[in-house]
This record gives C-alpha cells, sequence and structure tokens, in this order.
DNA sequence: TCGAATTTTCAATAATTACTGAAAAATAAT
DNA sequence: ATTATTTTTCAGTAATTATTGAAAATTCGA
C-alpha cells in the first residue's frame, strides 16, 4: 500500500470513528492530518488537503485548540499562522478523557446531587427505582471521577508497566 | 423537586449525554426511561410518555437490545411485549465498554496492522512520522484492549473496592 | 496611518440523521 | 382457516448539524 493511500484512510477511518464519540467528522480528519504531519501546516495547507472551506477549517482547528489537541505554532518570518498537533497518542488520550470529564462527568454528578433531594415517600416504588438509579450513577460516577483522576495524571510509563502489571 | 419534574429532568439530561457519546437522543432517552421505571413497559407505554411514535420506539428499543441494555420481557398472559432495562449501572457500564471495543476498537486494531504496512523509506519523514503514529495507536490500543478486558469480566465489587486501592 | 495579508464570523444552504405514520408482515387466539 | 392484535418496515418528511463563501474584523509590515 502506497504511502499516500494510506493517509487517506487513516485521516477517513479516524474521521468515521469521531461520529461514533460525538465529535463531528470534520474536526477528527484534522485532527488525524496534522497527527501524521511532520511539519506543522497552514490553513490553506488543510484547506487543500482535506478539500474543505476556509471557514470549516478557522472553525475546527478553533475547536480542536479548545480542546487541547492542536497548537498555533509560530514560523521566524512567516506571517501566517501553522497548527500543529500532539504526537503522542497517550498524551492525546489523557487529554482526551480530562475535558470530558470536565465537561460530562462533572455536570452529570451535580445533576444527580439535585435529583437525589427529590420529594416523596421512599415507599412509593416509582419513588424508590428512581432514587436507586440515581444513588447508583453518582456511586459509579464518585469511583470512575477518582479513577479518571489518577489516569490523568499518571505517565504513559505507568500506563505502558504498571497499571497492566496490577490489573492481571 | 417534584418525581414528576425530576423524571423528566433525568431523561432529558441522559438523552443529551447519549449525543456528547454518539448515542441518538431518543435511544438514551427510552433507555433512560426504562431505568427509573418500576415495571416492565410496553411500546405503547413508552410513546406515551415520551411523545413518540411507534416506529421510533420499535427501532430504538431493537437497537438497545442489540446493545444488551434492554430485554424483553413476556407477561403471563399478556399478548403484548413488555420491555425493562438492567438497572445496576455498573453492570450496563460493563456492557457498554464490551460492545463499544468489540465495534470500535477491534476494528480500529485490524486497519492499524493493514496501514502499517505501508511501502516507503522509513528515512522519508512523512513515512516516518506516519508509521510512528501508526505504531502509537497500535501499542496504545493493546495496552487499553487488555485493560478494558479485566474491567468486562471483573465485577461490581472488584471495581468499587480492590481497583481503587490499586490506583491510588 | 494605510493597505495588503490573514483570520474570523455568520447567514444562507447543503448534507446528514432522525422521525412519522401507514402499510405489510408476523403472531396468536378462536 | 380466519381474524384481531401486535410488531416491523420503510418511503417520505422533518429536524438537526455541518459547510460554504463572502463580508467584516484583525493583524502587521512598510
Amino acid at each position: 500500500m502506497k504511502l499516500s493511500e494510506a493517509r487517506q484512510q487513516f485521516i477517513s477511518t479516524w474521521g468515521a470513528m469521531g461520529t461514533h464519540w460525538g465529535i463531528n467528522r470534520t474536526m477528527a480528519q484534522v485532527h488525524a492530518l496534522l497527527m501524521i504531519s511532520p511539519d506543522p501546516l497552514t490553513q490553506d495547507d488543510i484547506m487543500a488537503q482535506l478539500n474543505i472551506s476556509r471557514g470549516n477549517v478557522n472553525m475546527n482547528i478553533r475547536d480542536l485548540i479548545d480542546w487541547g489537541l492542536v497548537d498555533r505554532v509560530l514560523i521566524q518570518g512567516e506571517r501566517k499562522e501553522y497548527f500543529t498537533a500532539e504526537k503522542d497518542i497517550w498524551k492525546v488520550a489523557r487529554q482526551i478523557i480530562k475535558e470530558r470529564k470536565r465537561r460530562e462527568l462533572d455536570p452529570m454528578m451535580k445533576l444527580m446531587d439535585q435529583l437525589s433531594k427529590v420529594d416523596g415517600d421512599k415507599k412509593d416504588k416509582e419513588v424508590k427505582v428512581f432514587l436507586d438509579t440515581i444513588s447508583g450513577i453518582k456511586k459509579f460516577g464518585a469511583h470512575a471521577d477518582s479513577m479518571l483522576d489518577v489516569v490523568v495524571k499518571s505517565d504513559e510509563n505507568w500506563f505502558l508497566s504498571t497499571a497492566l502489571k496490577l490489573f492481571k
């Protein structure tokens, strides 16, 4: 398989995978392209390589920067902005975990706290099942939260060696 | 807060959360409704409670069954089918991990194996960066795969006690 | 300070995804 | 076997989400 073909396939699959994870296809493709590009790219490079408009590139790049997955790079004597992506997949994963925890898990747990204050008699089975569900989610969430904190703070080496031994 | 209001909020938030995870809003809402319903529901119950059409309920229920999150229940002397959802959130999480691993991680790893056979000289930096990215993903994927296998095979108690101690 | 280069915004539009509802198929009681 | 009930399918439509492209804003060199 030729490099150009393999690159295309990687970009396209990474994009499809994104849609299964609530990330839009193009954003995932831009990320994929930057991961396999040895040097930083400009908006025009990305437009050309993925065949998408300037506005689209701009918005998705900005989102990727918000996610902490892409950085602006200043190149000596160049007017244009260049962009580059973190290439260490372990760092990418940690960053995504950190952000999703902040954006999704934390607010979900706040809501569960509120919902657990619902009025009503625990002898009513509707109330009981509701409260049991909420409380189950709260407990699960608290543990997941601690685990993910440890993962986010740990380093690659921990993941590749220690964790596995412990799990086995 | 009244139960009816709390139930509505739970269903609506669980639905919104679904969209961040590549699951359609309605499917997540049906799941939420079944989780907080003490008794099994029929398609008509779900149609009424969520204000959606029969076809919509039918398709989403079928998907939930495919995911292993909802079961058909036969009720003595009743013609209609009833549905119920697993209420233990830990089992729900394990089931989701298991399915996503099968549907997403496994095929992704297969693709990485193919892509690592790309032709070209490793001295070419385009080739090198590409191969390094693929190989990073393969290594990461293999470890994630082992970890998730252990998680899927473990029980709630393991998660709530042992895992945390090991991580701390 | 001006003007060219570059980035950002956003209303209009396209593309995708989800939903409806009625018809067809399946099921099971009589 | 017939018929009433229930489930499934799917073409048409609606709703949502993503993309374009041109105008506005910003940046920076001269």
